[in-house]
DNA sequence: CGTACAGGTCTA
DNA sequence: TATCTAGACCTGTACG
């Protein structure tokens, strides 16, 4: 494998490959780099962000890479690495660098902080980091999978993900009446406004203003302290259903109404930034056009192209899967042997009902202690006590104020801030002992879930990365043209594929998971069965 | 007048 | 018949 780092130098690039150095003028970086990917080459480089817009802008896509910022960012919290070998001056740099979401694919911002920072000098850091670690195989596949879904998250934003405007708006107009001018409610929620007035007795009452709901319902005489929906729907009171209206359509106004289409869908794709490791577990954060949290009620919008399929994917029951196969615990994965984990337990005689394995596992890897889910934990124990050790070890290691870490070595951060690697004194503990014995348990509930949520997204991202390269096999010509990632949450992809080849799609996505579950746990007997939908709207899906 | 936070609701 | 993990992002409101 051939290993190049690429450094800017103003206006040129400055090319590092086998003890040699060259450059070459930036317009010239995108045939540079699509000749050396006909061989087996890695691309070196500070920040995916900063480089690979611009050469997808272009049409070219490489097989490889080394993001430094993100390899960086595992290694300096992970409890496999000596930090001495890391350390430098530069480092705070690279502890800052912050990814870059703009919509110029330009090639070189002005005084990009980036450019203060060595990578050469850093990536050697790096290479001997991971010689001298004990865990290094695990390691390096972690900085590889990492990298790999930096690039998948940039060809996920240049492609974008198919989105009908007027379908969309269609939908907008059937459900709160026509576009409004601005700052004016559209008529279905200034309707609701009155309805709500009227019943509430407050002829000037701001229906956005939860403090100004809130005196308004005490005022007439009900008993609540929020104006949360779960609280409202308890209540008997005419105001009730126009309030639960409003408080739905409203949210659909702010958050996916006009100005949301006007905002983050061009040219027929919504574009968000995806950001790999934006999220201390490993997993994505996203920012532009709240990605995550995509309504399911707007997603009949994304609609496949003419001659085309969305093939959506998700994987049933990730975590407690993932649990199973990292505990080594063999009942528990002999439950994730059916297609329904739950149903699995209830069969294998664990608990009495599907409900009661649901909620008792998910309170085992979140920390629930009350309540039903409380109630089941001896049972589970007793059953699954390696599954349920790993995550109770877990929650006593963050309770005492220690690191965990994910499968392949992510680490959690120390508790009072700063990564571990700091090695300044722990802050001075503050507040009253019950608070300080409360926030130490939230701690505990936090690093419970870390290990799971962050060797899930483990997983996820090998699985992703397999994807991507078997997609690419599918098809010929550019991104666009071949089968290719548009979206991905958690624990679900969505392909855009040409009609022809959705149902190669479907199984290459399966082999992919498959895949996935050999490399993170080799022969361990756990299954990841997938929901696999070829449809033509992202909605038909699930 | 710009920033910070609270409250709320959507996602896995 | 009690909410417990991780996020994004909107509006209204308090603060400096």
């Amino acid at each position: 494998m051939n290993r190049i780092v690429l450094v800017r130098r103003g206006e040129d690039v400055e090319v590092h490959e086998l003890a040699t150095v060259h450059r070459i003028a930036a317009p010239d970086l995108g045939g540079f780099v699509r000749d050396r990917e006909a061989g087996p080459v890695r691309w070196i480089w500070d920040d995916t962000t900063r480089w690979y817009p611009a050469l997808l802008a272009q049409g070219v896509r490489v097989a490889r890479c080394t993001d430094l910022r993100l390899t960086h960012a595992v290694l300096r919290r992970t409890p496999f690495a000596d930090q001495r070998l890391l350390a430098a001056g530069t480092t705070p740099g690279w502890d800052a660098l912050q990814p870059v979401t703009t919509s110029e694919a330009a090639l070189f911002p002005l005084a990009d902080p980036a450019d203060l920072l060595d990578p050469v000098a850093e990536h050697e850091r790096q290479l001997a980091t991971l010689a001298a670690s004990p865990e290094r195989r695990r390691l390096e596949l972690l900085l590889a999978a990492e990298s790999s879904g930096a690039l998948v998250a940039a060809e996920m934003t240049s492609a974008g993900l198919p989105w009908r405007a007027d379908l969309h708006e269609r939908l907008l107009t059937d459900l709160l009446g026509p576009r409004p001018v601005a700052g004016h409610r559209p008529a279905v929620l200034e309707r609701l406004a009155g309805q709500i007035r009227a019943a509430l007795d407050a002829p000037s009452l701001n229906p956005d203003s939860p403090a100004d709901v809130l005196r308004a319902l005490q005022t007439a005489g009900l008993p609540v302290e929020d104006t949360r929906s779960w609280t409202l729907v308890q209540l008997e009171h005419p105001v009730v259903p126009p309030l639960l209206e409003y408080k739905k359509l409203s949210r659909l106004l702010t958050a996916n109404g006009w100005s949301w289409l006007d905002t983050w869908v061009r040219d027929g794709r919504f574009r968000p930034w995806f950001l790999p490791g934006g999220v201390v577990t490993g997993r994505w954060a996203s920012t532009g056009g709240g990605a995550l949290s995509v309504p399911v009620q707007v997603r009949s919008a994304a609609r496949a192209d003419e001659g085309h399929r969305f093939v959506v994917a998700d994987v049933a029951q990730l975590e407690p899967r993932v649990l199973a196969a990292m505990s080594g615990d063999l009942a528990m994965a002999e439950a994730a042997r059916a297609a329904d984990l739950y149903q699995g337990m209830v069969d294998a005689g664990a608990v009495a009902t599907r409900a009661e394995a649901k909620v008792g596992i998910l309170g085992a890897m979140y920390g629930g202690t009350r309540g039903e889910s409380g109630r089941m934990m001896p049972r589970l124990t007793r059953r699954y006590p390696r599954a349920i050790g790993l995550v109770e070890e877990a929650a006593r290691a963050g309770e005492r104020g220690e690191v965990v870490h994910t499968l392949l070595g992510r680490g959690s951060p120390v508790p009072g801030g700063g990564p571990a690697a700091d090695l300044g004194e722990p802050p001075e503990p503050t507040g009253s002992p019950q608070e300080r014995d409360r926030r130490r348990r939230a701690w505990g509930r936090f690093t419970r879930n870390f290990v799971v949520q962050g060797t899930a997204a483990e997983w996820a991202l090998c699985w992703l990365a397999d994807l991507r390269n078997r997609l690419w096999q599918l098809g010929e010509g550019q991104l666009e043209d071949r089968p290719h990632l548009v979206f991905f949450l958690h624990d679900e992809v969505v392909v855009h594929t040409p009609e022809h080849l959705a149902d190669v799609v479907a199984d290459e996505v399966r082999l992919a998971a498959a895949g996935a579950g050999r490399l993170l746990f080799g022969d361990f007997p756990v299954d990841f069965p997938l929901d696999v939908a070829v449809v033509r709207s992202w909605a038909e899906a699930g």
